[in-house]
Parts: C-alpha cells; sequence; structure tokens
DNA sequence: ATGGTCGTGTAACGA
C-alpha cells in the first residue's frame, strides 16, 4: 500500500484504522509533515508496533516527510539518495528498505508548482537522480508514492485546463517515461486500464463528486515484483471520509 | 475566467 497522508497528526487515526481494516504487509507513506522527533515522539510508531509493524521514517522539518511500515521484515533502510544529499536534495522525499527480500522506496516527488519556478526545474533533475539511482542498483523493486505527475491525458479529469499548469508536461511526463525505459512498470495501469482511475482529488467543493482527479500516485515495479501483482486497487472510501488526506490508498496485492 | 479547501512554525505559504 502506498499513500499520501498529507501530515501524519493529522491523520494518525485514520491511518491506524486504515491498517487495522485491511492490515497490508508493507505502507508506504508520504508527506507524513513532520521531523524525526516529532515523529517519534507522537505515538504513531507505538500505535503501528501493536499492531505488529516496524516503521522507518524519514522526515527534517515540516514539510514533506516519508515513512516505511512494514510486517515481513525491515532492514537496510536508506534515507535519502545513496552518496551525498546536499541542498536541495536535503529535502525528505526517498526511502528506502528490504522487505520480504523486497526493495521497496517510498518517494515523495517535488511539485513543481508552476511550469516557470525553479522548483519545476528541481523536479527534473530530482527525477533524474531518481532514475540513475534505480538503474545502478540490482534489486527488485516496487518504487511507490506521490510522483506529482500524471503520466498521460487518461490521467487527468481535464487534460486541457492542465496544459498550462505543472504534472502534465512533457519533460515531466519524459522523466517518468525515462523510469519506465530502464524496465519499471506502472502495475495500476496495467490492471486498471479505463479512464477516470484516479488517485488525487483537490480538497475544493465538487471536485471528488464529480471525479475531478487526477493519477499521480503511482506504483512502479521491476519486472518479477510486477509479475507478482495480481490486483491493483484505489481505495476511493477513503478519500470521501470525513477527515480524509486529499489522496487515496492505492494498493497492490501481491502473489506470495 | 475565477475561486473554491486543506495542511503547516497562526501568517503567509505550499499543495
Amino acid at each position: 500500500m502506498s499513500w499520501n497522508v498529507n501530515s501524519i497528526r493529522a491523520r494518525h487515526g485514520r491511518v491506524i484504522d486504515w491498517l487495522r481494516r485491511h492490515e497490508p504487509d508493507i505502507a508506504l507513506l508520504q508527506e507524513t509533515k513532520c521531523s524525526d522527533a516529532v515523529f517519534a515522539a507522537g505515538g504513531f510508531v507505538d500505535d503501528c508496533a501493536a499492531l505488529g509493524y516496524a516503521v522507518a521514517h524519514h522526515g527534517r522539518d515540516h514539510w514533506n516527510g516519508v515513512a516505511i511500515l512494514s510486517r515481513v521484515g525491515l532492514v537496510d533502510v536508506c534515507r535519502g539518495f545513496p552518496g551525498p544529499n546536499r541542498p536541495p536534495f536535503d529535502e525528505a522525499r526517498l526511502i528506502g528498505a528490504t522487505c520480504a527480500g523486497l526493495r521497496v522506496w517510498s518517494l515523495y516527488a517535488p511539485n513543481g508548482r508552476t511550469l516557470a519556478d525553479s522548483h519545476y526545474l528541481f523536479k527534473l533533475v530530482w527525477f533524474e537522480r531518481l532514475r540513475a539511482t534505480v538503474a545502478a542498483a540490482a534489486d527488485v523493486h516496487v518504487l511507490a508514492g506521490d510522483f506529482n505527475v500524471a503520466p498521460t491525458d487518461l490521467d487527468i479529469y481535464d487534460p486541457v485546463r492542465w496544459r498550462r499548469l505543472t504534472h502534465a508536461s512533457p519533460p515531466e511526463r519524459a522523466a517518468v517515461a525515462a523510469l519506465g525505459d530502464i524496465g519499471l512498470r506502472d502495475v495500476t495501469r496495467e490492471h486498471l486500464p479505463d479512464a477516470g482511475v484516479f488517485t488525487w482529488w483537490s480538497y475544493r467543493p465538487g471536485q471528488v463528486e464529480r471525479n475531478n482527479g487526477l493519477r499521480i500516485d503511482l506504483a512502479l515495479c521491476s519486472p518479477p515484483a510486477a509479475d507478482r501483482v495480481q490486483r491493483v486497487w484505489i481505495d476511493g472510501d477513503e478519500r470521501r471520509a470525513v477527515l480524509a488526506s486529499d489522496h487515496a490508498p492505492l494498493v497492490l496485492d501481491l502473489a506470495d
């Protein structure tokens, strides 16, 4: 399961409740929006432990923040990219770990803000470093999280409107496609090929009801992992709940 | 074409 929770403090109860109901082996969280110290003090780790989950978190301040929860082992934790993470790569956007022989990465890509913003250029550079990192590794990977890119027009409720916004530009799409070029497969699209499949809906009124969403949360799998995926589903009920994140959980069922 | 809402060092800012 992968889920941008938009603040673990705001979503603490909903996340624990979701884990209790669905019992995923591995949960990849994004946008915890807190430092490691605040995360450790908030009681979330204890609540996870009571459900049998080990937890690894990477957070530096009140922005970004990523985590991996696992009840099938959690070793070789890597916070940030391998090697130096000098600014702006010091933002907490990536954490990796090995769980039950699977190398999983929870990622929160830069938003980009606007096509004219320097943050947009950082987004493209960040994706290139991600690609190089995966290309250099030998493990079986599941790379999941908030990519902040809608890979095709099918992933946007109104592609024309989004043509002048970030998340849909050709360079952003090329950055995601480059991950496909090194063998990673977008398993959501393999299992859910239809239009109207989204993972994010704005908090603004009426967006959820009209299914005005984007598919920007992805699970990219290396071939051995992708071949194990039996089902992919998106928990829209969670997004429609009171006090929900603006992102829905993205769930993969893997064969043993 | 604009604005609508959430989240975060309660004040702009980020998404």
